[in-house]
RNA sequence: GGGCGCAUAGCUCAGGGGUAGAGCGCUACCUUGACAUGGUAGAGGUCCGCAGUUCGAAACUGCGUGCGCCCA
């Protein structure tokens, strides 16, 4: 005998870790089995699970289960990515914690202790999976950064070999697809190293907007329009020995490197060429013409600091205006000779006041004014970000994304909703040069080797480095790795070597990767590449990629880049794209907003089952999911209520049966649930195949509450209780049969509880491998349908009117019917139910006694004689609502029927359906009036 | 400034050219032998506004209003 309710905190780990031993997460390897195959979006190593994991994983384990039960060859691949600032960050903390520093250690040591951090802390969040009940193939598991213990792992191979051959393959033009550049990026002064514009959020802060007089030179002037007419004309002016520039972060105007103006920006017109004196540094720079300033804006005129700004980048490249440097790698002023001396070395932000003090000072300052600006802020550091122009590694993502934007116009990969697809073309068509290196200690060494004279060595190994470094110099030269960090330059003799050759010292390049850059290889690095495995050749390309909109730009845009190349063909046909999870009041879950909700106590308080039906129930497309916790408990209570519909099958002993034939059912009860468990198989196999996670959950929840609770076992009951003991087998089998079905195409949605109940009835296989129900046509069987229907309304209409005339709900009453041969067969047929379910007393057939309430139903008429009880008026008025209802359709219908229009152009069907709709509305009315009549004769 | 999305019951949301839906909440009644984490019945809607297409629009199109999100 079952509990009274389902045990999930005893039960889930029992049944995870029986699925896990008995293989089930492993692709099978049954003959004919198509391969289906979804990698993980790999969560990072310092991470733990939070409601978008949940949402995100849950939906991976529906489609993978689903297709499990289906008869694929299933391949979830889980693993994690190595977050190279986030885990260097936690390492730090942690050593800070123990007054250590980073720079304490070398880098070799710095690393191991990340691995001994990510060996004894990392990774939390996939045991958290596991009590969502992923079926991850766990012995797959894998990580971007590889395995230390494993010198030939090729997660590292992979992605060494994809830098290696990006920077030997050169385009016509001679430029290779990986190159070192000078450029303006994203520096982060926390962490000390350049960040990449998805790790950047900017965000609208107070802040000001400083006014300076730039002077002339040589005490120029010239005549400036202050006043103008209605027509814009310049009526007034004054005479100016100043240029006027506004900028919100006034500690770069010493790197100024001339001034612009708009080229119709009149003006401006007659200083356009002269210089004037940045103040403070007393450095002469031109005043330029260029696009880019808005003459409505401001002055009209706009500082250039190519150095540290993304426009003023742009304009100082066109113009060619020196760019200078400003701040060091932590953001502090600069030791260089156009840093006046008092401020070098100050923090960019005491410089900021310190340059407006000294510019004020030198009554340089116009005015302060309040503003909002838009600043940029590290995503892991939270300091503001400094545009700093600095050499790094770029990949030119622009030939990368050629061939993936084909892949997306022509179909071969779609997005789900398609309307993503926009978004990613959007990003893939302006997309910029990808900058891969970062100056960090953990995450991939860039296999780069700089030799004295500044030539670049890029091999797979240090020994390949040598050989290619060895060909490139004087075969005199002896060749080595440069004992420091830096490429030591010539060179004297060796003391211990008796030659007198000169010694070339190369040494590897600092960085290391970016973490995204080994996680663009991830559809096909964890499937063994660059080894062809049978696991790539089986499971590539993937089946379909499950993911968040956020994460379009940062991860399938270069999975689809980097598999188009390496791969020749896109990573997935697929890309769905779910919503994000929201609170209650629609907004995102955040750490600072502390409306977060752990994904984890939801589980422990309401099972891993209820949370994953919330959140596949809510999964519509295109929508956010709003999490909130009545919701969870709600389908906590579906999850009970199920429970005790197998407890009440298996106290009437409804065993499933192997033999049993769905469709050789005499009863009409039973024929019509076979029915309708069919077309739910339908539908939630229709619905899971268009990736409608909502209509499937909607689907199965309906069948196994509103029909299979609601009304298929309380129509059984007669029949269990009753003698005829064939009725009762064939009722008790499909009712277990029924169960089953449920079990099947819940399974996926809430696997632990339909695991449960399914081992519950009987030895047999787990419910994780049984196969699917595929619909049948034909066990289709509207006529059950339509007479099981008639039951249900029959006994609604019933209960509704008892309700309305206050009959004690306890109290039975006597029905009499009057209507045609299949009504009094229908009523014969099922009275036992009728009166159960209605609480009748008996039932007859007869015209409608006096003092009867009356129910029309269809053409039948339903009499519950009251007696005394009934309320005449009452009685009236309801017979009168119903009336007056029926007439309102009856005149909206005729509305219709009289407009020529109408019933000359709508198609025939619907016109006949308006016919249909208002003789049935018709007599209806009859029968209410006749009612009334039978009523007033009281 | 560019792009995307949303507006349907008190709340959260499905739906979709002809007849308006769910869950939660609310009201009344019910401890009937699976289940009070339950049952039965009920109240509750100008489907944001305006115009267009159409025989017919809540649905399709355009505009407007309001609210989100992303990118500059």
């Amino acid at each position: 005998m079952l509990d009274k309710k389902f045990n999930f905190q005893d039960a889930e780990a029992r049944i995870y870790a029986r699925w896990e031993d008995g293989g089930a997460f492993k692709p099978s390897n049954a003959p004919g089995a198509e391969p289906y195959t979804i990698v993980i979006p790999p969560p990072n190593v310092t991470g733990s699970l939070h409601m978008g994991h949940a949402l995100n994983d849950t939906l991976q384990d529906i489609l993978c289960r689903f297709e499990r039960m289906r008869g694929r060859s299933v391949l979830w691949q889980p693993g994690m990515d190595h977050a190279g600032i986030a885990t260097q960050m936690v390492v730090e903390r942690q050593m800070m914690e123990r007054q250590e520093k980073r720079t304490d250690l070398t880098r070799e040591e710095f690393v191991e202790r990340v691995w001994q951090w990510k060996e004894e802390s990392g990774g939390t969040i996939l045991n958290q999976l596991k009590r969502l009940g992923a079926s991850c193939d766990w012995s797959r598991e894998r990580f971007t950064m590889g395995d230390p213990h494993d010198p030939d792992d090729q997660m590292v191979k992979a992605v060494i070999k994809v830098f290696v051959e990006l920077y030997n393959t050169k385009k016509p033009d001679g430029t290779r697809m990986i190159y070192r550049d000078k450029r303006l990026v994203n520096w982060d002064p926390k962490f000390e190293t350049a960040i990449s514009d998805l790790e950047v959020e900017n965000t609208e802060v107070d802040g000001h907007f400083w006014h300076f007089k730039y002077p002339l030179e040589n005490g120029e002037t010239y005549e400036f329009p202050i006043a103008h007419d209605e027509d814009g004309n310049p009526t007034t002016w004054e005479t100016r020995d100043y240029i006027s520039i506004a900028t919100t972060r006034p500690e770069t105007m010493l790197g100024d490197g001339a001034v612009a103006v708009h080229p119709s920006d009149k003006r401006y017109a007659p200083i356009v060429g002269k210089n004037c004196i940045l103040p403070l540094a007393k450095r002469p720079i031109p005043i330029i013409t260029d696009d880019y300033p808005d003459p409505d804006f401001g002055s009209g005129a706009v500082k250039i600091t190519g150095a540290h700004d993304f426009n003023d980048y742009q304009v100082a490249k066109r113009n060619d205006i020196k760019m200078y440097i400003l701040m060091d790698s932590k953001g502090r002023m600069v030791d260089e000779e156009w840093v006046p001396e008092k401020y070098r070395g100050m923090d960019r932000f005491e410089a900021r006041k310190a340059v407006v003090t000294d510019i004020d000072a030198e009554g340089n300052l116009i005015k302060v004014e309040d503003k909002k600006i838009m600043q940029p802020f590290g995503d892991r550091s939270g300091v503001v970000i400094e545009p700093m122009l600095t050499d790094q590694w770029y990949v030119d993502a622009k030939t990368l994304a050629g061939p993936a934007i084909e892949a997306v116009e022509s179909g071969k990969t779609k997005f789900v909703p398609e309307n993503w697809a926009k978004t990613y073309f959007q990003w893939m068509r302006n997309i910029e040069p990808w900058c891969v290196s970062r100056q960090l200690w953990w995450g991939h060494r860039i296999p780069a080797w700089y030799g004295p004279d500044g030539e670049i060595f890029v091999a797979e190994s240090e020994e390949q480095a040598l050989c290619n470094a060895r060909e490139h110099y004087d075969p005199d030269v002896a060749v080595e790795i440069s004992p420091g960090d830096i490429p030591l330059s010539g060179g004297s003799t060796d003391d211990d070597e008796s030659t007198t050759r000169e010694t070339a010292y190369i040494a590897q390049d600092e960085d290391v990767l970016d973490t995204w850059f080994s996680s663009a290889l991830w559809p096909f690095s964890t499937l063994g590449w660059p080894e062809e495995t049978p696991e790539l050749k089986k499971h590539y390309p993937t089946s379909v990629l499950v993911t968040a909109h956020d994460i379009i730009f940062f991860w399938v845009a270069r999975m689809m880049m980097q598999g188009l190349h390496f791969m020749k063909e896109a990573p997935f046909p697929q890309v769905l794209i779910h919503g994000l999870v929201v609170d209650e009041h629609g907004q995102k879950m955040s750490k600072s907003k502390g409306n977060g909700i752990d994904p984890l106590d939801l589980i422990d308080k309401f099972g891993a089952d209820a949370l994953r039906f919330s959140l596949a129930a809510q999964a519509a497309q295109g929508r956010n999911v709003r999490i909130s916790e009545p919701r969870v408990e709600g389908y906590r209570n579906f999850g009970t209520k199920l429970w005790n519909a197998a407890r009440f099958c298996e106290m009437n002993e409804c065993r499933p049966d192997a033999e049993f034939n769905p469709g050789a059912v005499k009863a009409t009860l039973n024929q019509w649930i076979v029915h309708e468990a069919n077309n739910c198989a339908a539908d939630v196999t229709r619905e899971l195949e268009a990736f409608r996670f909502n209509d499937a959950a909607g689907a199965i929840y309906k069948f196994t509450w509103n029909v299979f609770c609601d009304w298929y076992l309380e129509l059984a009951k007669p029949t269990f209780m009753g003698e005829d003991e064939a009725a009762k087998a064939e009722t008790r089998a499909t009712a277990a049969w029924a169960l089953d079905q449920i079990l099947k195409l819940l399974h996926p949605f809430m696997p632990f509880i339909s695991e449960q109940l399914w081992g519950g009835f009987a030895k047999r296989g787990d419910l994780i491998t049984t196969a699917w129900p595929n619909a049948d046509a034909a066990l289709d069987n509207a006529g059950a349908a339509a007479e099981m229907n008639w039951v249900i309304d029959v006994i609604t209409a019933i209960r509704s009117v008892r309700q309305e005339m206050n009959v004690p709900a306890g109290a039975k009453i006597p029905m009499v019917y009057s209507g045609d041969d299949e009504t009094a067969n229908r009523m014969e047929r099922h009275q036992g139910v009728l009166s159960r379910l209605a609480r009748l007393s008996e039932i007859s057939a007869g015209a409608p006694p006096k003092g009867a309430v009356q129910i029309v139903h269809g053409e039948a008429i339903v009499a519950l004689p009251l007696g005394g009880v009934i309320d005449i008026d009452a009685e009236r008025a309801r017979l009168e609502k119903g009336i007056a209802k029926a007439m309102g359709e009856i005149t909206g219908i005729d509305k219709k029927l009289a407009n020529k229009n109408f019933v000359e152009r709508a198609p025939k069907e619907v016109v006949e359906e308006q016919h249909t709709r208002r003789a049935d509305f018709e007599a209806e009315i009859g029968k209410l009036e006749a009612a009334l009549v039978r009523l007033k004769g009281l």
